[in-house]
DNA sequence: AGCACGCCGACT
DNA sequence: GTCGGCGTGCTC
């Protein structure tokens, strides 16, 4: 053999880097070339990841690099090892990792105009706000290290977030350097990049999941090669190469919109702190309610804390009131037009705040007319044939299944005994609608949940619709819990709390937290210091619940200290490592069979060495979605102090994937977030 | 994951 | 006789 061997991650699903040939173009580590691949003449992506790798003696026959990408770069150092951390953490093939680092398209011929309004709108540049003390002095502590930290920034809704991201942005760019800005899908509204555009202009790419691949591939250009030099995206704007990076913000850190589900299962959030850590450059999380494991890392001193306690103009916060449903039914009843659904308090506060042309906002976690549908004769329900799940009554006509959109007629008769009459059971915004417009003939109802708000413009029209108060009752899901800010809305009303905390999940406590403290933050943002604050009732039957009595006392601290308890006890996050690996299969045997010789490996890998003595091994047990789109579904937790550790026995565990019975799958999901 | 190779059923 | 079903195995 002669000429120089290069080492390249492929893109195709093994893990595995390919030794290839250098022949006549002169390759470095972080080019991306097409190669050789299989059978035919197939030609693949593929990145170096090393030159000078050994070509003797091999028991294959070496092919040679075809050529250079036509216009990609050269991936950066930096950026190749943070790319190899993310594979070998996260245990996905660093060839399919790669991809995500480009655009979709090449770059455009020439310039035809689009007809789709500008992504980042043309508005009138004006300074910003000048920040109050306790916001100059978390960014001053922040600008005196320049050099890789984590900060966190807990800061209660409306204490200005934002305002200092913006001065560090400012001060990012004065020094030559570039920005990256990372929000939940969700959180990318309009709002928020038209308040980016008054401070930046033409400075600001975009990038989220509503784009075209053309407008993808432009944005993606004018911030690799500097046109632009902040980008505002979403969790997978993190894998765009940009040089000279100096800043990342990572808002309402908190999300579970930066965990990626499938594919690649990643977190947004802890990726991009390990960008930070490559590139040297500071690392902002910021939250009204952090996450548990980034309180943590705060008060162990892993992130440097920053605390603001203050709202912007000394704005009250909203008053909480919790009330006790069980007692609505004993109520003597003055309102017997009045649903069910609502307490007669929170209506006449309605009553008071439409009389006041207030606007008032109701968020129920939970789409369509009811949850289930329930036969009164022989109690059947209507389940879906591909999930084990109950399907939900859409209009009057429609059941619709929420995970894999199977839609069937509804009759009223029941199918099964062919003699009950079907009623609802439980609730949904689609019904909670349809009661309001009769309660309220005369008002403006509008409803936002992903049947009725598909698309980014849909969105906007709503917000714009809320901003010029031709709205004056919102109904909707978490949709309208996060980011929006309508200053004439006075009155939130949590219908419902209780779904969120029963659902199977250890983390249901802290999301019912983080999901009540955000509405009520929707409450009354704007009043003044002497004006009433904004009013928030919660309606549930579980009143002692520790995620309700903690946020009406708007007390964050002390949820934590008590929610960090509970999870040391149990050796769940953010004490230990958690893994799951998730089983399934078109066949329920074959799943069940598969899972438990899972199982029964993972206790002989346990046994076989001394330090996977510590690995908890919980399961196999059914998924709690059991059957999810034709799938059955079994998994297996995994639990470590050490992420290493963790890391090394699921590598040695699913290294061997022989025995797997055919039509079944294994996938891992490191840090798992959703365990349904 | 793709994609080719391969070994049995129903078609002009 | 051949077209094509998708089971199995490989990719420097």
């Amino acid at each position: 053999m002669s000429g120089r061997g290069v080492l390249v991650a492929v893109d195709t699903l093994l893990n595995e880097r390919f030794t290839y040939l250098e022949g006549n173009i002169s390759v470095e580590r972080g080019d991306v070339v097409y190669v050789p691949f299989g059978k035919g003449n197939k030609k693949l992506l593929g990145v170096v990841v090393k030159t000078d790798a050994p070509i003797d003696n091999l028991p294959y026959e070496l092919k040679t690099l075809t050529s250079f990408h036509e216009e990609w770069p050269r991936l950066s150092e930096p950026h190749m090892r943070w790319l190899e951390w993310i594979s070998e953490y996260y245990m996905h093939p660093i060839g399919w990792v790669l991809k995500l680092c480009f655009p979709p398209l090449l770059k455009k011929v020439k310039g035809q105009k689009s007809k789709r309004p500008a992504i980042v709108p043309e508005v009138e540049q004006s300074e910003g706000h000048k920040l109050n003390a306790e916001q100059s002095h978390c960014v001053e502590t922040i600008s005196q290290m320049p050099g890789f930290a984590t900060h966190l920034i807990h800061g209660v809704t409306g204490a200005g977030k934002t305002e200092i991201y913006l001065e560090l942005f400012s001060r990012t760019l004065h020094a030559g350097k570039r920005g990256l800005f990372l929000l939940p899908e969700i959180s990318l509204t309009p709002q928020l990049i038209h308040r980016f555009a008054k401070r930046f202009g033409g400075e600001i790419a975009v990038l989220h999941s509503q784009l075209t691949d053309r407008e993808r591939t432009n944005q993606w250009w004018d911030i690799v090669e500097g046109r632009k030099k902040i980008l505002i995206g979403a969790r997978s704007a993190i894998f765009c190469p940009i040089e000279d990076l100096g800043l990342i913000v990572i808002d309402e850190e908190h999300e579970s919109g930066f965990k990626q589900d499938e594919m690649l299962k990643y977190s947004g959030r802890d990726a991009a702190i390990m960008l930070g850590r490559f590139r040297d450059c500071p690392v902002i999380l910021g939250s009204a309610t952090p996450s548990l494991e980034s309180w943590k890392n705060a008060i162990d001193k892993k992130f440097v804390f920053h605390q603001i306690k203050q709202r912007v103009n000394a704005r009250p916060l909203p008053d909480i009131e919790v009330v006790d449903m069980r007692a609505e039914k004993d109520l003597p009843q003055k309102y017997p037009m009045k649903p069910f659904w609502l307490s007669q308090v929170l209506y006449e506060e309605m009553l008071n705040s439409l009389a006041r042309k207030e606007q008032i906002a109701l968020l129920l976690n939970r789409r369509g007319m009811a949850q289930a549908v329930f036969c009164q004769s022989c109690g059947h329900t209507a389940q879906c044939p591909n999930c084990d799940i109950s399907l939900s009554l859409h209009g009057s006509a429609h059941l619709v299944c929420h995970y894999c959109d199977y839609h069937e007629n509804f009759k009223s008769k029941c199918p099964d005994c062919a003699e009950g009459e079907r009623v609802n059971l439980g609730l949904g915004t689609e019904r909670v609608e349809d009661d309001l417009r009769k309660l309220f003939p005369d008002k403006i109802i509008a409803r936002a949940d992903r049947d009725e708000i598909q698309s980014r413009a849909e969105m906007e029209e709503l917000v714009e619709k809320m901003e010029k108060s031709e709205i004056d009752i919102l109904i909707g899901t978490q949709m309208i819990a996060k980011g929006l800010d309508f200053s004439n809305l006075k009155l939130v009303g949590l219908l419902l709390a209780d779904i969120s905390f029963n659902i199977p999940d250890f983390r249901a406590s802290e999301k019912s937290f983080q999901l009540i403290t955000q509405m009520s933050g929707r409450a009354g943002r704007h009043v003044k210091e002497d004006e009433a604050p904004g009013r928030v009732y919660i309606q549930t039957y579980n009143t002692t619940h520790e995620s309700i009595v903690f946020a009406k006392n708007h007390d964050y601290e002390g949820f934590v200290a008590n929610e960090l308890i509970q999870r040391q006890q149990l050796n769940y996050p953010p004490f230990h490592k958690i893994a799951s690996l998730k089983i399934q299969s078109p066949d329920q045997r074959t799943v069940y069979q598969a899972s438990e010789i899972l199982a029964q490996r993972a206790e002989a890998l346990k046994n076989k060495f001394e330090i996977f003595r510590e690995i908890e091994v919980l399961g196999p047990a059914e998924a709690p979605i059991a059957k999810l789109k034709n799938q059955f579904r079994h998994h297996l937790l995994l639990k470590c102090g050490q992420h290493k550790t963790l890391n090394q026995f699921i590598q040695k565990l699913m290294s061997d994937s022989k025995w797997i019975p055919k039509q079944t799958k294994i996938s891992v999901d490191v840090d798992p977030l959703n365990l349904l």
